[in-house]
DNA sequence: TCAGTGATTAGG
DNA sequence: CTAATCACTGAG
């Protein structure tokens, strides 16, 4: 039992707050041009909720950086922060629905900006799609570990109740 | 605890 | 145009 299939598009067109932690324990597949594949399996998410969560960048509505947010989930959502980071995210839930799961952790890799720069994550990512790309897709192996959950980090300026929700999902491998 | 660092955004 | 903000990290 070692198939591994890629996620299709109804994986990542439901709420958020299941595509997050059905997102741990699987496998971000990376693909160069030499064709060389790397894996990892993702070991931490965090589930940013549409326009209500003050949290979520499309709280501000609809902008030139959120609006892979607005279609329908499967793509990709890069942004860059703090002047030196690319955070990597998935769009989830359905077209006009914006929602986006940010990878937090990899296997070997914890942080999102250390794993955006180890990956080698950056703009030329923004609005990739992850049903049909040829560079980065996600894998199903099978593995579906028992997970934790916790109040998400850095975003305190969102206020009650945004910045208590348990909307982080991680292991520890 | 705190500074580095620059894209993004709102506002004039 | 200006200024504030920021889903982070590493050093102390």
């Amino acid at each position: 039992m070692n198939t591994a299939e890629r996620l299709t598009r109804d994986f990542f067109v439901r709420d958020v707050l299941y595509v997050s932690p059905d997102l741990i324990g699987k496998t971000l597949a990376l693909q160069s041009e030499d064709d060389l594949i790397r894996r990892f399996i993702i070991t931490e998410t965090e589930a940013y909720r549409g326009p209500e969560d003050k949290a979520c960048h499309a709280s501000k509505g609809r902008t030139a950086r959120t609006d892979v947010m607005y279609q329908e989930g499967g793509k990709i959502y890069v942004y860059f922060v703090y002047g030196m980071y690319w955070m990597l995210n998935f769009v989830a839930g359905a077209k006009d629905n914006p929602q986006a799961a940010l990878i937090r952790g990899i296997e070997g890799f914890n942080g999102p900006g250390k794993l955006t720069r180890a990956i080698g994550i950056d703009k030329s990512f923004y609005g990739e799609d992850l049903t049909s790309s040829k560079r980065i897709w996600v894998e199903d192996t099978g593995f579906n570990p028992e997970f934790k959950t916790g109040p998400r980090i850095g975003i305190n300026y969102a206020g009650d109740p945004w910045k208590d929700k348990p909307w982080r999902y991680y292991i520890e491998l």
